[in-house]
DNA sequence: TCAACAGTTTGGAATCGTTCCAAACTAAAA
DNA sequence: TTTTAGTTTGGAACGATTCCAAACTGTTGA
């Protein structure tokens, strides 16, 4: 059988607050996407998320959710992984950490940041400086 | 002044011999293709070997070079990365390596392999393998 | 309290990289 | 040669994402 989970999604008030905290205006649709994001750490495609939102009874716009997504990133309480050249991912979890990217079925799953460790790094060429180093193991069923 | 440099690609017999041992057809196109990407490492995109067999006198169908690059990963003459979500690259070293990405401008370059080390990588969640660790290191202009 | 404005949302069209298709073509086998 | 299986092709189709201009809505400050 088919156990049904519940998702816990943040309370409206609090979305507000994230948002204004992140000088974000706090529109219905940005509020009903932050509580739907919510806490846990999950990570939903564009697609995804506008399902979710139908789903929830608070339909938001295909481009509205794109927008939502790329201004939730900018603000840093997204993170944005990219796996495979097709579709993107974004990350409620947005603290130092890798992932197990399969391959087979398009899944993500966290590898803590302690956990991992990147030694080596050259210096980048001369005038750029290091965003961020990303990881991803890639595996398959075996 | 724009500098010309010239690249250095593969002779016909060569490229015909390469392809055999990789159990592909050595056709017209595919010859062409193999002389174009050469001997130096390089990192390209499928339009960008469109144009270059077009300049090149070698006109090859798009379909025809998605094919062709798709079989080359295969076959490990080349090496598929991905880095944003909107084209990938392909990689004419197919050694053990990663990369630097600039994100301004798109361009990759090599981090040899022996540089760079990856510790601490959990183990994969049951009934997955390892199949490669690719490292990202996104630099900006500063 | 409310007009005015800047910021936001919307549906639909447009873009873009990539894949699919069925007909024409060609390298290799017989 | 013929045959056959594999390959190429242009163009249509696709899926994810972005663009657009019109409608809407938080916010401000009179
Ligand atoms: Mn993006
Ligand atoms: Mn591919
Ligand atoms: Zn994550
Ligand atoms: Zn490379």
């Amino acid at each position: 059988m088919k156990v049904s989970r519940k998702r816990k999604t943040l309370g409206a008030e609090e979305a507000v607050e994230r948002l204004r905290a992140a000088g974000l205006r706090p529109t219905r649709q940005r509020v009903a996407l932050a509580q739907l994001l919510g806490d846990a750490h999950r990570h939903i495609s564009a697609e995804g998320l506008h399902r979710e939102a139908g789903k929830a009874g608070m339909p938001v716009a295909l481009a509205t959710i794109y927008n939502t997504l790329h201004q939730f990133t900018e603000a840093k309480l997204l993170r944005e992984v990219v796996v495979g050249s097709g579709r993107s991912y974004f990350d409620t979890n947005t603290g130092d950490h890798q992932h197990f990217y399969c391959e087979d079925d398009g899944t993500l799953i966290d590898i803590e940041g302690n956990a991992i460790e990147v030694a080596g790094v050259p210096t980048p060429p001369k005038g750029m400086a290091v965003d961020r180093v990303d990881v991803v193991v890639r595996v398959k069923r075996s």
